[in-house]
DNA sequence: GGGCATTTGTACGCCACCGTACAAGTGGCA
DNA sequence: TGCCACTTGTACGGTGGCGTACAAATGCCC
């Protein structure tokens, strides 16, 4: 269990945050911290949800499968962002695989708790709500991005979406894994990186990559990023 | 206005026939019936909605647009289905452009109505979220098929979703429009229409495609096509 | 401090799709 | 009936990303 309600409003979770006092009372009860693990994976594909995430610190990739086992990620999570929202359309089935791509913690409710509360709060079901609008952006994004940009603009979507989410401007991944979010070749990775670097946009060494010209990486991913972003702030913000 | 509950009844559209015969009666007073006529944006990226509509026959894309004027498709809307969903999300603009493919007709709610309802019905407005669910469910396969899909697959997979959404086995649709849809040259959607053709599946004559071997069509978009379909039928009927 | 697994750099031929262009076919309308 | 706008067929070279492969670099553990 978690604390008194005040422990919420200092939660980096900007979803939280930003509920009434009373939904907070409400919801309070129910949280329990959970350490978010790499790799962990906390949703698979068309399985029943066992508990929403709100996540605090770390990223996680939504991933979208196919009976080939083709694997694309759509969407991330991090900081201010709900792994599992389906709960809140009517049904406990998840429709993408979640898998945590950097470390973090997060405050967890079970299913059925969650749903007696969003049943008794319109204005907590109603933010949530919100968060699915952003999240269908997103995706749309990533449906436009896959469609038409290339590795290298796709890659920096991918950075700068990722820089929104963590604290600091360097953070942990390897080429392989990058490869699969992005649905490319693990060495298309490599170059496309190295032509970032070229530009003088991040720094890439083994294992960790930086960004140095966030606005510079942002005017070359144009177009791809941006969107959802300003529907977050917007909305959540 | 559209006469009395019993209409309803018979509408084509699953998602109003599905309602309880009170939601029915809410809803009625507020439905206007309206024609889809070919080319009609619906709904403009990031504008206001006006009007949710109820399609009950044609063909409505939604189309993911950057500030680079790119886009491509990322989801269909059909009969049984619904235009303007972003209304039940606590928001009133639209995320994507939404475009008439195919004419046909439609019953329209305006936006402050539908608010008016969702809130007195909490039956109602779950059977709508359900809806969403499956528009995220078709919006990730979309993303996944356009990251690793060939250009034939996905054709393939864009007729099968056309062919539920119809009546008959053919429809109209320019090489050109196909092409914006799937974000493609004009060219390389002729090919893959005339490789389709020559496998048996489809048959192609201008501005009219036929499918002739829906199973075998299936077969070879597996994985692209098949999951949001699932989806629709367990949770929409 | 040496060995080993992981990660990264880089190369090769190949092909799907691109951008572009233009001719041929087709239907609508004056 | 003939013209015109639209649609379709087909071709061309160019290239981005693929699949694959292998060596070099790096970090970790014994």
């Amino acid at each position: 269990m978690y604390g008194g309600p005040d422990d919420l409003r200092t939660s980096p979770s900007k979803i939280l945050n930003g509920l009434s006092l009373d939904d907070m009372r409400l919801l309070q009860p129910y949280l329990v911290r959970q350490e978010l693990c790499y790799r962990d994976e906390l949703l698979s594909a068309n399985q029943p949800i066992s508990h929403m995430y709100f996540v605090e610190a770390g990223l996680v990739s939504l991933i979208s499968t196919d009976s080939r086992r083709r694997e694309v990620e759509v969407a991330i999570a991090g900081r201010d962002e709900v792994v599992g929202i389906e709960l809140v359309l009517g049904d406990n089935r998840s429709i993408n695989k979640a898998v945590v791509q950097v470390a973090g913690t997060s405050l967890r409710i079970s299913a059925s708790d969650l749903l007696e509360v969003i049943a008794s709060s319109r204005s907590l079901h109603l933010r949530l709500l919100n968060y699915v609008r952003v999240l269908m952006t997103q995706m749309s994004q990533t449906a436009l991005a896959n469609g038409k940009g290339s590795v290298e603009e796709r890659l920096a979507r991918w950075l700068l979406m990722a820089h929104d989410r963590l604290e600091g401007d360097d953070y942990p991944q390897t080429h392989e894994f990058l490869s699969i979010m992005l649905g490319v070749r693990r060495a298309g990775v490599t170059v496309a990186l190295h032509n970032l670097e070229g530009k003088g946009f991040i720094r890439s060494n083994r294992g960790i990559i930086t960004i140095l010209n966030r606005a510079d990486l942002e005017l070359y991913a144009d177009g791809l990023y941006g969107v959802p972003e300003k529907e977050h702030k917007r909305l959540l913000g």
